[in-house]
DNA sequence: GGTCAATCATGATCGAAATCATATTGTGTC
DNA sequence: GACACAATATGATTTCGATCATGATTGACC
């Protein structure tokens, strides 16, 4: 999927667009910047954010690799809130102006950006059904049946909205329900 | 946002796609069917269901007002789930073939379904985020601050993945926070 | 006006996850 | 090898939402 949109925007005209490694809480783009940039996630993390009117930061979205954000930049003049790196992240800047002209004049990108986006709805709809699951023991279940457990417990706890120490002891119990197998600390596998 | 996709899809060859209402219960399709429709919803409530190896049903997606579902169908030959209507709704199949043609010749209809798309994404992204707050009383808070309270308590409740009671309870302490105001009986404003 | 079903609203109880705390382990640095 | 640090793992307690139950209200139907 994430080298389809590689090919994809490579055959954009590539001179205009720049990848680029954003090390940990580096901003991408500040709340009320002007949009110039829809932003692809290669590898890492990035988050939306907002901040609430006691100055709280309230995660909006996570981006993690193969997801592009910011889209609403394509319909709008300002972007609605601030992107930060989560961790160290490598992504690609894709002007907006280069987007918008290629959906119009390359229809064969036109498919592919259709394409990408339909396949974002469907993992967007698998994750909030994920979220919506009450047992901590089956949500962990459900995030590692959907490949979720890419790095530490800290991350996986955070996609499926749980503790760690809930996490944990989801783990520990699937593991002893003989439904997960233990690799080594912190590393899980269906 | 609703009569935009009308007119987007009205420009198409509006012989050939159906506008239907459905009764509660009835199936719009079978898991394994050909995919022949993208399914757009006017009114009413479509479900995605899923069973399970014990035959349970597991709701996948439930699609309301302004949304299309299937999109996988799109790009694939079977649909992957049920769909079934969760009350009586109003909805439009758009044969596959229409929407394909569309998306190469029409380019003014490939950027409105982008477009449509991308509201969808960042629709189902603030929707994560509300499922994931734990408290209930804020979740509910910020239910209503998004506008999700249009039918029943219990519409509500499902929508934010609360049980009616735990919404109620939300909503009564909100009102006596005074965050929120009672109209009548299951009838707030914020 | 009476009946009925569905929803709203509230009460009581229980279990699970959040929270707070602490011990252990693995990794990186010196 | 020693040390520091962050993550993993586990323990104890608290909180809150799910569950089960019940009464009140409302709208549709006859």
């Amino acid at each position: 999927m994430i080298s389809i949109m590689i090919d994809l925007f490579n055959r954009l005209n590539s001179e205009t667009f720049v990848q680029r490694t954003v090390s940990k809480g580096q901003l991408v783009f500040h709340q009320g910047d002007a949009t110039r940039y829809l932003v692809y996630v290669l590898s890492g993390a990035l988050v939306l954010l907002r901040h609430k009117s006691d100055g709280e930061e309230v995660i909006v979205h996570t981006a993690r690799s193969g997801e592009t954000l910011a889209e609403a930049a394509l319909f709008t003049d300002h972007y609605h809130c601030d992107c930060k790196a989560a961790e160290e992240t490598e992504l690609v800047l894709l002007p907006l102006a280069v987007i918008r002209n290629a959906m119009r004049e390359d229809q064969v990108f036109a498919q592919d950006f259709i394409a990408h986006l339909c396949h974002q709805i469907i993992s967007l709809r698998t994750r909030l059904e994920l979220v919506a699951i009450t047992s901590a023991k089956e949500r962990v279940f459900a995030g590692l049946t959907e490949g979720l457990h890419t790095g530490t417990i800290r991350e996986l706890a955070a996609q499926v909205h749980l503790t760690p120490e809930a996490t944990n002891r989801s783990l520990a119990q699937l593991v002893k329900d003989g439904r997960l197998r233990k690799l080594g600390r912190g590393r899980y596998r269906v």
